[in-house]
DNA sequence: TATGAATGAGCCTTCATTCAT
DNA sequence: GATGAATGAAGGCTCATTCAT
């Protein structure tokens, strides 16, 4: 059911998208809906609270400790950009659909901090508090730069994962 | 008038943007507004194009010849920064408002691109076709950056346009 | 400014055609006919008044005392035809539109009746007000009859009106 | 439902009349219309071919084949008659409202020739195409006819359709 | 006098949301 | 528990009508 939304979402856009159409892609009654998710709002908040974990989870797993810092950022940038490969639908919610709407501000700005933070970890050399804060100006430009290039990604098909980190890591690799 | 509909468009987005909206901001009445601009659609449009042709302007005339690629990169970005810092509002309806709406796909391809193109014209080391073509990813990735940069700077009121694009330009030098 | 009101009414109907497209037609601007003709609907009534007018002088003119009854209706038909090939836009005004809204039923009801009334004058045999009353019905009969074949003739321009009363004519003359 | 939008738009013509006007009479809400019958524009040729339905069945029940023609034409007129008694807004939608729009001519040409073409087939005296041709122009006479002493009759309420038939049948025997 | 400019009001249509079954 | 059926509310768009010039 959620699967549809996204679907749904991803392809629509959240007011294009009219529950008629999710309750038919899931298969289910539209008060099947609104009994288990709630409203279209909370539809589209737990759509995005989902695959912003998804995210996380799956970036998490790629950089364990005991790397050396461009390792970890190698392997950081590769499973996000392989993320977005995998999950178009998810990531395009979560990208382009979410970001309209002041709405949904709130749950994306969250989704989306988190990842931030996880990268000026990556990037701060000093491993205080200080450190980190100058990071975090340059880790937002790093995501942004990485989301971009998915983007840009979306309508190059043929790009692989490994071709998009290689192409961001050189230029980022003086940072 | 159109002052109205990009503010208004801004905040809400354009399925939450009511014409009646727009007009109340504007101070005129609704049918002044189709008088004028037509249809919904073509008002968004008329945004889309009257903004990416400020934001073109400025940084063409931030970026004339007879520079080097890394001072013209420079003062690209810092107009570029100069620009979202003062228009915010033009600047959400260009990048994303948008991108959200197939129906507009033309348009946007055509205002957004240009600035795309422009950087990636600034970064190519060669200067046939073929430099270019592999300079697009880069230049997404740049640009992707510098919004990045800027929405973290509308929490960050002290930093200015000089700041952010010293910073970012630090990011790239080796690019 | 009346003939471009009849012209318009008569293409479009009096809903869809707009007090633009008549000012428009007409060459001047549209306060001018809400100062000379006033309402929407006091145009149309005009129209109304005018064509029905013109209707009624040309019948008149065409069955002067003297005649046997049977010339009299046949001049009277001839003169009839002649009209509405003559002004289509005119007619088809008093014929399709303005029987179609209730609001001018009580103008048009006035228009018609007086056609019918000097049909019926000339069909009585006893010129007494008994003989006159006996034949209304017929006289709505005959006129309708008359109406519906003008009708046809608007998809038949090649029927000239000799044709249509000759057509006519033969259908009653047992009348 | 049909019922209700045949009587406003008998009442009012398809332009004054308004869905919630039609709603409001159904006892539905408006969004129920749409539902079953889709547009006001297909809502109205949902009438019209109704209505016109209704009225070829009168008809053709009322003129079995074996009968002489005068026979036919007698019954026919008077299945004619009742019709237009008993159902005045169908009438009324079927004639009057229906040949002022345009847009529904195909709907209309086929609803209301129907009648015609059946009338012109009773008056027909040779059989082949030729002599149907020649019966149309009378038919559309004798079917204008009808309808305006019906109109007639409406002021006239002891008027019964017998009588009516009679009438015209008086008229109309020498054509 | 003649008009460009402006608007109030209304209509068609859609959709998120909810009962009665 | 699941759904078909129903609706309140709102939005885009148009047009008859009127001032200020």
């Amino acid at each position: 059911m959620l699967d549809a939304a996204v679907a749904v979402f991803s392809r629509r856009g959240f007011h294009l998208a009219s529950m008629d159409d999710i309750a038919e892609v899931a298969g289910v009654s539209k008060p099947m809906i609104y009994a288990y998710l709630g409203s279209k709002e909370e539809l589209f908040i737990a759509c995005i609270r989902r695959e912003g974990q998804r995210l996380m989870k799956v970036i998490t797993a790629a950089v364990p400790a005991g790397l050396t810092r461009d390792e970890r950022l190698y392997r950081g940038l590769l499973a996000f950009f392989e993320f977005v490969t995998a999950h178009r639908d998810g990531w395009i919610v979560l990208y382009r659909q979410a970001r309209v709407h002041g709405s949904f501000a709130g749950e994306i700005a969250a989704a989306r901090e988190r990842v931030i933070v996880m990268v000026a970890a990556l990037l701060a050399r000093s491993s205080g508090d200080d450190g980190h804060a100058r990071a975090m100006p340059i880790a937002h430009a790093v995501v942004g730069a990485a989301e971009a290039l998915s983007d840009w990604a979306l309508a190059h098909p043929e790009e692989t994962p490994d071709a998009l980190t290689t192409r961001l890591v050189a230029l980022l690799r003086s940072g």
